[in-house]
DNA sequence: TATGATTGTGGGAGCGCTCTCACAAATTAT
DNA sequence: ATAATTTGTGAGAGCGCTCCCACAATCATA
């Protein structure tokens, strides 16, 4: 019987090759060094009121020297908590991860979650198989207590019902397209694009093309809407052969760009800038020049735009910032329960570059 | 007392806005229904033998229609397993998390997470104070099974000491610098480096240059001495004017270019695409062409490698293999524990494209 | 037919926490 | 002084699973 409590005693903290002890410590072991009980050390270590200062200090010192860390999963079993958020991005954005959109959203959600003391969980569903599997992973209890779901494509919105259903607290990123009983935080698309339309009006251009987002997007719909909307209140003449779908993919404005070159615009609303970096690239190899032979206004204000030749005018989307507001809703909705769903519009806002020929305009008109 | 039950059932099972059941169900709620026990029941969810064809059927039936998913914690809790995987991307690579080669990076990470069945923890380091929170989360019992670590600068590798010294099973994604006794993976960066300048000696340049990345890093480093051994071996002089150290942002390899232009090297080797693409943009602006009057080689090979003006010749990494065999290592380790720690590395690929001029010789000598 | 191995099933003891409650001790109010 | 409150502490009952063991029923073997 001694023995076998001294096995159980060995097991429990065994030395690993630097002499630090590691251990499976549990707060029974603290309370027991500190002579005191499992339920005040639990106070300790979770710094709740009713515990007298020395008692305090003299559990602290335990688990500094110790170094006990409660154990995640039993915490997260009693307590119905686990402190982690799952972030899914739906198989039509997958493609789309490498772009610089996606991990700068990414890095505003996880810096919010570091600063909140979530873990994030990260879902980038690759294929359909994925898809269930992930659908089952992410409506497990007690494992996250809230997830954020990228808005994509119409036929990748099935979890924003399945998590409804699980009465699993969610925020959706972007507008989704088939539910409006659902928290979401979105940038203002609409205004986004109606501005950049009313910019290159204002320059001067009267035959404005675009290239679209995929018209299965909300993103897609809405840039077109405010462009579409900017257009007709300027009373500018809006040519249908002048609208080309895009995929938000260089290459897809790259073609869209070659596709759109024999009808001669003068400006072209580009809903991407990684379109618009791939619609340069085809005006430069027709022989055009940007801004002076066409002009160009992207949308999202990437890394890459400032940087690249000639620097996108663009329409800049707070991304960082729209990561945290997300994460920020999600808490609330984790702490205080679903009161009628809350709908964030973020505004964006015009930065202008030479893609757009203000500059250029500039001079003439100076 | 009857009430009271009643009452616990009531709550048990609440049904949402859709009729859906929702519920907080237990093993044991489905034992019951199925008039079976939990053990049974926990068998079957967990497909172990030793149940019979028509309770097996029985019990799914049941399972099916209440929709019930065990719980993680619990099952973590009770088998030691959390089935999810941490992904640390230090401080240093925080600001590179946008560039093409992380998303890509995490997306083979991820892709292998789904097809095992692992939950991916994401832990973007952005502060000191992050780093902090998230030594502690990521040591905590009972949340991770497992780590991947990203090697960076030498400031920012302690997480691999604790997590060593924690006892918890870690693959080092890239060679670190300053530990031998643990598991990672690695592209030969040294060789990769090798064959690029070797390719630029082989199309007859001479006065050879070199963009570094940071001499903190260890893949700045390997690149920077396969680039010199190639020169060495190949007896072509290395003037010292011609390494100037990047830092792995576009902006970088722009400033880098400039300072290099007016030692008129006739080839340069970039220690990545991103740099490589600010420095063809220096030379654009310096009045030269890529790769007439000079020729340019980048490593990655990022999409954008391909679609850059000029097209990038390039080295490729697997970097999707990458991820998958660093996650395949380190569900080896999980299962089998720790043996000898085991370094992979991978090979890469010299990609011909444009910038290096190989094509214009091609047609010279043809 | 008796014996042993195999298969199917249920009970029970955890896993390491949280959280309510009981209760003693110290404080304040009456 | 006593009663009422506040503060500090510990015991106990879960949280929902896994996994070992006991045991009955079935099968194969001698």
């Amino acid at each position: 019987m001694d023995f076998c409590e001294e096995f159980v005693k060995t097991n429990e903290s065994a030395t690993n090759l630097t002499g630090v002890m590691v251990s499976n410590l549990t707060l029974e072991d603290i309370a027991e060094q500190a002579g005191v009980s499992r339920s005040t050390v639990s106070r300790v270590v979770n710094d709740l009121p009713n515990v007298s200062e020395d008692v305090r200090r003299r559990v602290l010192d335990v688990i500094q020297q110790t170094g006990y860390h409660p154990n995640a999963a039993a915490r997260t079993l009693a307590s119905q908590r686990s402190w982690t958020l799952g972030l899914v991005l739906p198989q039509s954005v997958f493609q789309f991860f490498t772009d610089p959109y996606f991990p700068h959203l990414t890095k505003g959600i996880a810096q919010a979650c570091n600063e909140h003391n979530y873990t994030l969980a990260l879902y980038l569903v690759s294929s359909k198989e994925d898809e269930k599997k992930i659908f089952t992973r992410v409506t497990r209890k007690g494992l996250l207590d809230g997830v954020l779901v990228q808005s994509g494509h119409h036929g990748d919105q099935q979890i924003i019902g399945h998590l409804m259903d699980a009465n699993i607290p969610q925020v959706v990123l972007g507008r989704p397209q088939h539910f409006d009983n659902v928290t979401f935080v979105d940038v203002d698309n609409v205004s986004g694009a109606y501005n950049a339309a009313v910019h290159l009006i204002r320059l001067g251009y009267r035959r404005i093309a675009t290239i679209t987002g995929p018209s299965l997007s909300a993103v897609g719909l809405d840039r077109h809407a405010g462009f579409t909307k900017a257009l007709s209140d300027r009373g500018v003449k809006l040519d249908e052969a002048l609208v080309i779908e895009g995929d938000f993919t260089e290459a897809g404005g790259y073609y869209a760009m070659q596709r759109l070159l024999p009808t001669r615009p003068e400006a072209v609303f580009v809903a991407s800038d990684l379109m618009a970096i791939g619609a340069v690239r085809a005006a430069r190899e027709a022989g055009l020049s940007v801004p002076n032979d066409i002009a160009l206004i992207g949308f999202d204000d990437v890394p890459l735009a400032a940087t690249n030749d000639p620097p996108l005018t663009t329409i800049r989307q707070p991304v960082v910032q729209f990561g945290i507001r997300a994460v920020e809703l999600l808490m609330d909705l984790i702490e205080n329960g679903i009161h009628p769903p809350r709908h964030v519009i973020m505004d964006t806002q015009l930065i202008i570059r030479d893609s757009c020929g203000a500059i250029r305009k500039d001079l003439i008109s100076g």
